[in-house]
DNA sequence: ATGTATGCAAAACATTTGCACCTGG
DNA sequence: CCAGGTGCAAATGTTTTGCATACAT
């Protein structure tokens, strides 16, 4: 039961974080922004306010639960975390979100903080092209 | 003289548009905000509206002459393209930000495309973390 | 002269917050 | 029962836009 998992990170099992909690769980696109989430779960008939599932979102990203990112056109998206750290590929016409991990880029990162001394916190790559469907249909 | 570089890219050289090109060549902090650059004008004397810096930082990112960048905080931050491609290191304290490239990363970044039949278009990579100087200050 | 750029104020977004009401334990 | 969570509406911060005026060529 996901209530005890909530509960665990000292979180009430209410309503609004559960159907959030098993919307991303469950949802095909694992990345979705605060308003993919408020207009899902509006059209299976829950009633939730948009300034909740910001709070949540936010609450589950302070408690570990979700990663936020702010992408090239400032808004942002949550993502599960699964505790699997990897970047993103991104396609510019359709949207569309492909998870990678590379030993040597993680690699290459960490000697450049300690090159400059910085005590890295963080990092985040992205690289943004065409994925194969969409260079299909604009030649 | 300036005119010229603004004339060849198809913009009239107005007062409002050379302006924000010096300040952005002269200026030791390469990065700055829409704000940041409006504000550095106000203080200099020069009556330029925030809309119009908006207008023209846009303008001068579709001319290839700036780069916008959206770190973190959701937040764009301008910085004018040499032509010299980088990634960025930000300090999470101060907000220093430290410029690097490294030819390995990028090669990485080329073949992971090349792997998921994208046709790359642009990529970043920003590492946040603690500068050398914060870390003296926050034990 | 004339088409374009500007400044201002208002609009448009994404996100946050104040507050009265509701709910889970 | 009661601390904490929620919904709504209003506030916020950033960026964009409409429109009358000013400017570069």
């Amino acid at each position: 039961m996901e209530s005890q998992n909530l509960k665990k990170l000292g979180l009430k099992a209410t309503l609004p974080r559960l159907r959030i909690l098993q919307l991303l769980e469950n949802s095909p696109h694992r990345h979705k922004s605060a308003e993919d989430v408020y207009k899902a779960l509006l059209e299976v008939g829950e009633d939730v306010g948009l300034a909740t599932v910001y709070r949540v979102l936010t609450q589950f990203e302070g408690a570990g639960l979700v990663i936020r990112h702010h992408f090239e056109n400032g808004i942002s998206v949550f993502e599960l975390d699964e505790g699997h750290h990897h970047d993103h590929l991104l396609c510019v016409k359709c949207g569309s979100i492909i998870e990678f991990f590379d030993e040597a880029i993680e690699q290459r990162q960490r000697a450049i903080a300690q090159q400059h001394h910085f005590d890295m916190t963080d990092h985040c790559l992205h690289i943004y092209g065409i994925c194969p469907n969409c260079q299909k249909e604009e030649p």
